[in-house]
This record gives C-alpha cells, sequence and structure tokens, in this order.
DNA sequence: AGCACA
C-alpha cells in the first residue's frame, strides 16, 4: 500500500477549494449541491453523481476561505448538511480543482448525436434531416444508421453518409451510393426502389461528359433538376435528378445501356439513387442546379418559383404527372407553375421516353435544323442535325465552346435539339428555375 | 460513507 492512499483517508487533510462530498442521494443535482454551498461562497464549478453509486459529488470554491467556511461549519455544527434527508459528510478535496472531463456525449463538439424514435427506418431521409438542421446552420456531413443491439455500428449495417464540405462535390455522392449496394447487398433484397434521382455510370468515357451533355441526353424525359458528377473507383458517375419517379424511370428504361457517342463510348448504366432530393453547387463543372435561377437572368425572369422544397415533391407517386410520358398533354393542375410553359418549349414531335432513340437506329421525325444557324459556342446542348450516324457535324461543344471533333460520334444528345435549341430558346417560355446557360 | 480524470 503506498503512502498516497493511506494519507487518502486521514483526518487532517490539506484545505482545498474543493471539496469532496459523499453520500449524497442517488443521482443528486448540481442544483440540489450549489442550494447546500452556496451560502458558502461562490460555486464555479461541480462534478455530480461521482462513483460507483453516483451519490459523490465535488464542489469547488471561488475562494479557499470559502470552503474552509462550510467545512468549520459543518464540523462544529450540530445540524449536519443534509440532502433530501440524507446526511452529507463534507471533506477537502485531495485535489485543488475540478476537472470535468465529461462523458464522451457531453462534450460539447461540433457533431451531434440524433436519436429518432417512432419510425420506421427510412422514414426520415437524410434529405429531411438535412433540411431540419440546415436551419441552424450548415451542415457538414450526416451519418445514419440504425440502431439495435448495442452501440456499435457494425460494419454490414447500413450506414448513409453525406459529406457536404467537398469543394469538387457538394456532395459526397461516392459514399451514399456505394452504401445502397451494401446496404441491400446480400440478403436478396436486392430490389432497389425508385425514385426520381437516377445514378449513372459512365463506362468506357473515351470523351469527356459535362453536365451540360447530360443535362441534354437527360432532359429528352423531363425536366432535370440537378446533376452531380463524380468519380467513384476511377468512374466517372453522375447523379441526376427529376422532378418526380415517373420521369426517371422513363430515362432509366430508355437510355440504360446505351451510349453517348457512337462507338461504344460513355456508356451508361443507369441505376436509381437513393436520394430525392440532390444538394450541389448551382454552378459548378461538376454540378448543376437548375432549379435555382440563374443570376444573370434573374432580374428578367421575375421571382424564382422553382422547387422551393423539392424533398417533398417527389416523394409521392401518386403527384407524378402524367406530362412527363405524354409530352404533347397538358399538365394536370398539381403540375408546379412552371411547368406549362415547359410545353412551350417541348416539341410534340418528341417522341414519348420509352421509344426514345438512342443509339438504336431508331430515327424520330425529327426536322433537320441548320447547324450553321447555331450560335457556335452558345451551348453544348447544341445538337442541331436529326439523329446520324455517320457523322457528328459539331461534336458536343465543351462548355468553353470547343468542339471535340470526334469523328464518328453520335451523341444522344441529338433528341433533345427539338425542346432546347439555343439559337430558338424563347426567353419566356424557358421555366423559371430553369435557366440553362445564362 | 472515503476522491473524478489519465
Amino acid at each position: 500500500m503506498s503512502t498516497s492512499s493511506q494519507h487518502q483517508f486521514r483526518y487532517t487533510q490539506t484545505p482545498s477549494k474543493v471539496l469532496h462530498l459523499r453520500n449524497l442521494p442517488w443521482e443528486c443535482s448540481e442544483e440540489e449541491l450549489k442550494e447546500l454551498c452556496k451560502p458558502f461562497g461562490r460555486i464555479v464549478n461541480t462534478k455530480c453523481n461521482v462513483g460507483a453509486n453516483r451519490n459523490q459529488a465535488f464542489v469547488e470554491f471561488a475562494d479557499l476561505n470559502q470552503a474552509i467556511s462550510m467545512v468549520s461549519y459543518y464540523a462544529s455544527s450540530s445540524e449536519p448538511a443534509m440532502v433530501r434527508g440524507k446526511t452529507v459528510y463534507i471533506q477537502y478535496s485531495n485535489r485543488h480543482e475540478i476537472v470535468n472531463n465529461k462523458s464522451p456525449g457531453d462534450i460539447p463538439g461540433n457533431v451531434l448525436l440524433v436519436t429518432i424514435e417512432g419510425v420506421e427506418a427510412g422514414d426520415v431521409s437524410i434529405d429531411v434531416i438535412h433540411l431540419v438542421f440546415s436551419a441552424f446552420g450548415f451542415v457538414h456531413k450526416i451519418a445514419t444508421f440504425e440502431k439495435t443491439a448495442g452501440f456499435q455500428i457494425p460494419a454490414s449495417s447500413p450506414c448513409w453518409f453525406l459529406d457536404y464540405t467537398n469543394p469538387m462535390l457538394p456532395v459526397n455522392y461516392t459514399a451514399i451510393e456505394g452504401a445502397v449496394q451494401t446496404a441491400v447487398g446480400p440478403d436478396g433484397k436486392r430490389k432497389e426502389p425508385e425514385s426520381n434521382v437516377l445514378l449513372a455510370s459512365i463506362e468506357n468515357m473515351q470523351y469527356a461528359v459535362t453536365v451540360d451533355v447530360l443535362h441534354t441526353v437527360f432532359s429528352a424525359f423531363g425536366t432535370v433538376q440537378k446533376i452531380a458528377i463524380f468519380e467513384k473507383n476511377g468512374q466517372t458517375q453522375a447523379l441526376i435528378q427529376y422532378p418526380d419517379v415517373v420521369t426517371a424511370a422513363a430515362a432509366r428504361e430508355a437510355l440504360e445501356g446505351h451510349c453517348i457517342y457512337d462507338g461504344g463510348y460513355c456508356k451508361l448504366h443507369l441505376s436509381y439513387s437513393r436520394h430525392t432530393d440532390l444538394n450541389v453547387k448551382a454552378f459548378s463543372d461538376k454540378s448543376r442546379d437548375y432549379t435555382v435561377p440563374d443570376p444573370s437572368v434573374l432580374a428578367a425572369q421575375g421571382p424564382a418559383t422553382g422547387w422551393q422544397n423539392p424533398q417533398t415533391a417527389p416523394m409521392y407517386p401518386g403527384s407524378a404527372t402524367a406530362w412527363q410520358n405524354s409530352q404533347t398533354q397538358v399538365p394536370g393542375g398539381q403540375v408546379p407553375s412552371w411547368d406549362p410553359s415547359l410545353q412551350a418549349v417541348r416539341p410534340s414531335y418528341v417522341s414519348a421516353p420509352g421509344t426514345f432513340p438512342v443509339q438504336t437506329g431508331a430515327v424520330p421525325p425529327m426536322p433537320s435544323y441548320a447547324p450553321a444557324a447555331m450560335p457556335a459556342a452558345s451551348s453544348p446542348l447544341a445538337q442541331s442535325s436529326p439523329i446520324s450516324h455517320h457523322a457528328n457535324p459539331m461534336g458536343i461543344a465543351q462548355p468553353s465552346g470547343a468542339s471535340l471533333s470526334v469523328p464518328g460520334s453520335s451523341p444522344l444528345m441529338q433528341t433533345s435539339q427539338g425542346f432546347v435549341q439555343p439559337n430558338a430558346r424563347p426567353a419566356a417560355a424557358s421555366p423559371a428555375g430553369q435557366h440553362y446557360y445564362g
């Protein structure tokens, strides 16, 4: 036995600003502690619920004399110190300050642990969580998991993770899209739920696939709200957000397995993302949010009428409108306000999404616009020629305006010419929040 | 009823 432990219980302890209190009622609160001690001085710190029985505590006074006065008082008092009817024994602590080593969960930090009760798994999406907590500031990252037995997150359990801090990727979709596959992996439930957001993997990416290219390709099936491009295991992937599942399903059905360019280049493999609302930088080279009004034309467009609460809109298949499938139809009443104007730039001859001709050789009845009529650098969408597998008159213009000049490449995007004509886009007809390249 | 924290 060491001398220090012998000294631990000595009768005459050196006075300390810190008092050790024992025989407290179980889980004595800090308030109860202060009520007992504050008549003797100013309390600068406490530590409650100490010991296996959680019935000890420490109180630190601002001044040593205050601690001495308390000890002295009760040493000579006929009335012992009491809390909730229990006699409290008070001594000088053998330390001279309280160090508050709180339990991990009590340490103020920049990461909150949120427990959501009374919901089924997946009822509260990461998007909703993001929305809620964004009200108080920038949310850097979110990880969700199910706590079943124990407190550890098993490596095999689903753990949805979003990173909002990557400057290149406003959202680290790499992680979450990867998590989807492991989540539904081994137990046979590989069925991915439909989503209004498509995950596109681009194989054999011989040529650059830009946001603009993707926008053009995927706009053939409806309004593309947001796009995010990222790298995953050296492969380029992209997320394409539609307003609803129906449109996304149509696009997926039509585009799956097809190539953006002739010759098997930039082959698309499409699946459903777990996302319903992407959090992307509105104008970056790797992402685009078409629901955010282009600042350069915002003034001319008036108030934005984009999806202000987009994460809920695509959630209900019942609200899916018919116009995506029947593009000549006037949209129904539940269509957002910008939709009717969309019809103005959506020609009736664009075939239904299901028959969207990609590299299949099915040539739609499209007018042949003169490529020369198009501003050379105005838009990467500018595929004015009809479907042709023989030549790509302009190539896919890069954002810089330079042409790719890919011989023999015939991009998918040609079918989009009908409703996105850079040289004929009516300013008023462009749906609000749908300003493509201002 | 007798000293946290590492």
